[in-house]
DNA sequence: ATCGTCCGGTCATTATCTTAAACATTCCTG
DNA sequence: CAGGAATGTTTAAGATAATGACCGGACGAT
């Protein structure tokens, strides 16, 4: 997690795409020029306001701005230190008022394979809530160790170790450990959530 | 382009997530507990490094935050204004060393559709060069005006106003307006490049 | 109650970013 | 060649963010 590129490159890069000068993203952007020339060369690192308004000229989202700082796992094989934790992403994007610790690492580049493979952790009382993403997708997932508590659609069921769910990912859904030990999940879905 | 989320509930979101302390966040990012404390708070509109050394406590990379800021346009209808403006981000990320000047805008999100559909622009003499991107998908498109040289795994062919492609994305290719006027075509992509 | 430790918040100082104005270069054009 | 208009860069000031020390509250253990 610690791929850095250069921002400066990149800006001169977008800018000089979208075909402007210095001073007219500038303009643009409501910011001096030689604040666009200062990030360009790298001379500061420019505040996240600043460089928001600064990519708001080149119709550029941060999000994007950033994106090939993402990590790309290698593959085809991982070591087990070498999943991709997803867990504050998916706790702040994909789940409502979750409550308890729980845990997701991703095999691999779930993206470009179009299959996203969690390995899930439910410490006891764990509960995503009410899950806000609901994508045109597919989703299984097979219950390796302790209890899980499964919501598809007004449906509830309890899965213990071995096994398993599969649904649309476009029902309501949420998942729950309502034991008292630690739940292990492995789950797949296609395409990717997040 | 200018809904802005609030950094700073994000940043506790997701700190609280991995279940960490101000302080221990502070410690694992190397950063003073009290800028995690103003940076919560939108006292500050901390600067691209400091985020990023937080974010790496957390383990999340940059884009991964300012995931939701990305515009998601509505639909299914869009005026021609609303179409989603590509060219810095797919000039930069897709293209090699391109030259001359071309423009790439979007049909609704192209992501939650598994379907990229782009309104392309090529001025005279723009080139893509070499495609950086060869994605594992399907890629074809109409050439409304103007001509295209299209150039796929060193096949080379010129098509005019009413002629088309079709391809897998993962042969090596390239396009190319070789005249003196403009050229407008619709492309197609699933699943999309970016 | 009285430590000890953790928590998040605040303060003054320092370091950094931001700003506007001046500067240097290049490329036209008369 | 001189003037003009564009470009990107540097400068010195003012504004803002970053830092480390400090504060009061919460919680447990003694």
């Amino acid at each position: 997690m610690d791929f850095q590129f250069d921002i400066g490159a990149r800006l001169k890069a977008m800018r000089s795409a979208a075909g402007l000068s210095q001073r007219q993203l500038a303009e643009r952007a409501n910011v001096p020029h030689a604040q666009i020339s200062n990030v360009e060369k790298n001379k500061v690192s420019p505040s996240v306001s600043t460089l928001r308004r600064i990519l708001s000229g080149v119709g550029v989202s941060m999000a994007d701005f950033f994106e090939p700082e993402r990590e790309v796992p290698p593959g085809p094989f991982f070591e087990a230190d070498q999943l991709l934790d997803l867990t504050s992403k998916i706790a702040v994007n994909a789940i409502g008022e979750g409550t308890g610790r729980m845990a997701f690492r991703q095999i691999g580049d779930a993206r470009s394979h179009n299959l996203q493979i969690l390995h899930e952790v439910y410490e006891p009382g764990a509960d995503t809530g009410e899950t806000l993403l609901q994508h045109p997708s597919s989703e299984g997932g097979y219950v390796v160790e302790g209890e899980l508590e499964v919501t598809v659609d007004s449906e509830i069921r309890v899965l213990r170790a071995g096994e398993a769910y599969l649904f649309d990912s476009r029902q309501p859904h949420r998942f729950r450990n309502p034991s008292d030990n630690r739940t292990i999940v492995i789950s797949a879905c296609t395409p990717p959530y997040l």
